[in-house]
RNA sequence: GGGCGAAUAGCUCAGCUGGUUAGAGCGCCUGCCUUACACGCAGGAUGUCGGGGGUUCGAAUCCCUCUUCGCCCACCA
């Protein structure tokens, strides 16, 4: 505390001691049983492998703004925060790792893989977390969860049996999203569609008996090799008569059957569809309605298997669609070649295209979990913010499929079924605990190979992560949460699943509110990412700016329902502004903190009487921005709330509170305990409404404020709630008077050039009643701040001057003898006349309007004939200048 | 193929329910190392609010349309 602050602000000397402080004392910890009405926010669980990027940044940075707004306004303010397991990525990472060692998981074996896997956690997962720190999160650390955890994986075998018991669970043999490097099952959701410039191939099909033949068009020739038949709509004119005879299928040789169904689109290509039930969901469906066989051509990693023939047999996927392709052409059955748009689903974690498999595979019922969270979401009980995020989530609420959730990974939780090992038994178990013998025949089991799709126990971390399926303390304090803030790409993965399970499980919805940031970009609108190379490290920024710049850059730089548009190539245009800000506050902090070392009043002792213009003014605008920036917060208009704390702290208490009070607080001039009190009052609410966004600086600051002491965290500080009583609206107007005299004379100056260290003097012919009462209110600080050395009410001087009409009375005259030239003054004044009188004729054709004075509301009227009275008088006042100043147009 | 969003100063963007002489930060120009800050201070320039039509007394703001970008969803082979 008294210790000097060096001139300009290091957070890299500050923030980590202070975050470590922040962590030892437990600020952020929050009990069951506390006080307050509790504001949960759960952290969207990085990967355990994850490293800090921007979209990161900027996702933590808003849950920390918000949850440290709470915790002042007095909430009970939980931000829970954990990793997730992340099946395929973190099973990937350690995949690759092995490669290098020239071994693949299967080399190493299940058991080894998976403790392998751990032991790379425990290593080296979970740095995010710390990462986190770094940026200020002020999360509870204490509740820190994995969802491998084994509290976690106890609540995921209690959803899974559950479900089962209630039939939504499901195991068959469907076509579903093959990654055929990861070697695994894919939801809907984990298949990107990605829209592809690629081919549609037409080929012709022989009649088996010669007499004819069709054209069927497809985007995958390969598939051919496992077509069952061909349909056709069954209303096609075109093909009545084919419906039931045989076509003999090029390159194999098989018969397959024409058939009809409506799912063919006549109108589509030829109107004849190749159908290969074991490759593609429609056909599958067709391929049921039609009793036909599934046939399936290939291997796990899409390579052609021994079902096609000989010369196809191992061939990569796309290699065999050359040959197939080739071979028709050779034949003289390729009708011809078009290049054809279309949406092809690529494995989320790899980028392979999928390839629809046919497998046994582990579902979710999705429709009777989907319509309470429908309900939920019409009636209002889980909002979104932007609104329009409501549609996207209720357009795929109501048009669900079922979930996927086995994996064919080694990585996660294994599905708690077993199945009977005795022959004949067929018994399958799906149990809480693990069995050790069949509850039929007392034989051995086997638990099913495949585990659970990552977002199966991330759905559920709303409760597991507070002790569910245990009716804990935690549980009945902090379920449901309030709050969830995420990037929209995982509204269906993560969000929608989260809010039907809340429901299904708790009766409640998760979160009231969930709030869809954008996605951080760069100046070509691309999402930034590592293989782009197009990212921003937000620890580099944390390193060269401070975590306060990176946050306020995040946080001002995005509107509600926007992108944030980052240059990777110009951190400084990007960051500065956060950092100079920063400065700029542990500046206004030197210089006031300097002030006060001698003890300060607290702002309620100070009699109304004492207080300056200046001081009535400053606490109105204190008032006016608590108000104002307070509403931002309160709706997610982050960037609003700064801009206006901002504006404040630079624009209104350092460029001008501070300016008029040094003398009260250098010289031994009366007021200086006044001038103490109000500025150390009104930066302390600064600081506090700045906190959220700016933690660490505020921080430091603050704590060295008189009065603060050792113990103290502003992050516990009361939110700033009111107006100071003797703050009056007259002194918004009074001291707005005073700055643009002020600033009159500046422009003049400017004008001019006269010297900086030149006195003028000045004279104020008719001032209005505002001008006159900041003249008498506050002189001083006018001469002072416009460098004026005799300041006059009266007439206009004879001596040349320079002129500027400040409103509809109030004529500034600065009387500069040679330096003025009077036909650049004339100039000057006729612009201004030109500018106002053309203001004036508007607003006269707007009032001689009948439509506008009978139609538009009498206070707007009101209001614009004060327009108009006031341009016409300062365009008058222009005018007897300019014709004193001899004029001439 | 559906659904949605965006186009405002050289750049990145505000402008919430229609009434401001259209704003901010960065950049740019001029002058200042004024004892809190040159990561600063004072002053300044720059916009037919994407084009066209409409509603209205009044449109950057509401409606239609076109253009250009972007996002989400979709089993048309």
């Amino acid at each position: 505390m008294t210790e000097p602050l060096a001139p300009q602000y290091d957070p890299s000397a500050i923030e980590a001691p202070l975050y470590a402080w922040w962590q030892e004392r437990g600020f952020y910890h929050v009990d069951a049983n506390g006080a307050g009405e509790p504001y949960v926010i759960q952290i969207p669980p990085p990967n355990v492998t994850a490293v800090l990027h921007a979209g990161h940044g900027l996702n933590n940075t808003i849950q920390d703004v918000l949850i440290r707004f709470e915790r002042m306004r007095g909430r009970r303010a939980l931000w829970v925060p954990g990793t997730d397991h992340a099946g395929i990525a973190t099973q990937n990472v350690v995949e690759k790792l092995l490669a290098k060692e020239g071994l693949t998981r299967f080399d190493v074996g299940r058991e080894a893989f998976v403790e392998r896997v751990w032991s790379f956690v425990h290593e080296t997962g979970g740095q995010i977390l710390d990462q986190l720190k770094a940026l200020g999160a002020s999360c509870d650390w204490s509740r820190t969860y994995f969802t491998l955890d084994a509290d976690l994986s106890r609540a995921v075998r209690e959803v899974f049996v559950r479900l089962h018991e209630q039939g939504l669970i499901y195991r068959g043999k469907y076509i579903i999203n093959w990654c055929p490097r990861c070697l695994t099952a894919l939801s809907n959701e984990e298949a990107e569609k990605e829209e592809t410039e690629g081919r549609i191939w037409h080929l012709r099909y022989p009649l088996a008996d010669g007499s004819d033949s069709l054209v069927v068009a497809t985007t995958r020739p390969e598939t051919m090799l496992g077509d069952t038949a061909v349909a056709v709509h069954p209303d096609d004119p075109r093909y009545a008569g084919l419906i039931g005879k045989h076509l003999r299928l090029p390159l194999v040789g098989r018969l397959i059957p024409i058939i009809g169904d409506d799912a063919v689109d006549p109108a589509f290509g030829s109107g004849a569809v190749k159908v290969t039930p074991a490759h593609d969901q429609t056909d599958f469906e067709i391929g049921k309605r039609h009793d036909l066989e599934q046939l399936n051509i290939m291997t796990p990693d899409a390579h052609l298997n021994d079902a096609v023939p000989e010369r196809f047999q191992g061939l990569e996927r796309f290699e065999a669609r050359k040959r197939v392709v080739a071979e028709f052409e050779a034949e003289g059955r390729l009708v011809k070649v078009e290049p054809h748009r279309h949406a092809v689903g690529h494995c989320y974690r790899c980028g392979t295209v999928v390839e629809p498999r046919l497998s046994d595979q582990w579902f979710v019922r999705m429709q009777p979990l989907a319509a309470p969270a429908l309900a939920a979401y019409r009636d209002g009980r889980v909002s979104f913010i932007p609104e329009r995020q409501g549609d996207n989530y209720a357009n795929w609420m109501e048009n669900i499929r079922d979930w996927c959730i086995s994996r064919q990974l080694w990585w996660g939780h294994r599905i708690p079924v077993w199945y009977c090992d005795a022959e004949g038994c067929h018994t399958t178990i799906v149990a809480r605990e693990t069995p050790t013998r069949c509850t039929a025949c007392g034989g051995t089991v086997t638990q099913d190979e495949d585990v659970l799709d990552t977002w199966f126990s991330s759905w559920l971390v709303p409760f597991s992560s507070l002790g569910w399926p245990d009716e804990t303390e935690d549980l009945a304090a902090f379920y449901p949460g309030t709050t969830l803030v995420t990037a929209p790409e995982i509204l269906f993965f993560w969000v929608a699943r989260m809010i039907m399970a809340g429901l299904e499980f708790r009766g409640e919805v998760p979160f009231r509110t969930v709030y869809l940031h954008g996605t951080v970009r760069d100046t070509q609108h691309r999402k930034m990412s590592k293989s782009l190379g197009n990212g921003i490290d937000p620890l580099e920024v944390i390193e060269r700016f401070g975590a306060d710049a990176l946050r306020y850059t995040m946080v001002s730089g995005m509107a509600v329902g926007t992108d944030l548009i980052l240059d990777p190539a110009d951190l400084e245009s990007s960051f500065a502004p956060g950092r100079n800000f920063a400065n700029k506050l542990w500046n206004i902090g030197r210089f006031l903190l300097g002030h006060l070392e001698a003890g300060v009043a607290p702002i309620d002792t100070v009699a109304a009487v004492d207080l300056t213009l200046a001081d009535r003014w400053i606490l109105a605008r204190a008032s006016e921005m608590i108000t104002t920036a307070t509403q931002h917060y309160e709706r997610y208009r982050l960037n609003d709330a700064v801009a206006a704390v901002y504006h404040f702290l630079w624009s209104d208490l350092a460029d001008w509170y501070l300016e008029q009070v040094k003398p009260r607080l250098y010289g031994n001039v009366s007021g200086g305990e006044t001038a103490r009190a109000v500025a150390a009052h009104v930066f302390d609410i600064a600081l506090r409404m700045l906190h959220p966004v700016m933690p660490f600086v505020t921080e430091t600051l603050w704590k060295r404020l008189p009065g603060s002491g050792p113990d103290a965290t502003i992050s516990l500080a009361a939110w700033p709630v009111g107006a100071d009583g003797r703050a009056d609206a007259a002194a918004l107007g009074d001291f707005g008077a005073l700055q643009a005299l002020v600033g009159a004379v500046r422009v003049l100056r400017a004008e001019y050039a006269v010297g900086p260290g030149a006195m003028v003097n000045v004279t104020v012919v008719d001032p209005s009643e505002a001008v006159q009462r900041a003249i008498a209110a506050d002189a001083d600080t006018i001469r002072r701040l416009a460098k004026i050395e005799s300041l006059v009410v009266g007439a206009a001087p004879t001596e040349a001057g320079g002129t500027i009409v400040l409103d509809d009375r109030t004529t500034v005259i600065v009387p500069l003898g040679d330096l003025v030239d009077i036909e650049k003054e004339c100039a000057r004044l006729g612009g201004e006349a030109g500018k106002l009188e053309q203001l004036v004729s508007a607003q006269e054709a707007k009032l001689a309007n009948e439509n506008f004075v009978s139609r538009a509301p009498a206070a707007i009227i009101a209001k614009e004939r004060e327009k108009l009275d006031a341009w016409r008088a300062q365009s008058a006042t222009l005018r007897e200048k300019r014709a004193a100043l001899g004029c001439t147009d």
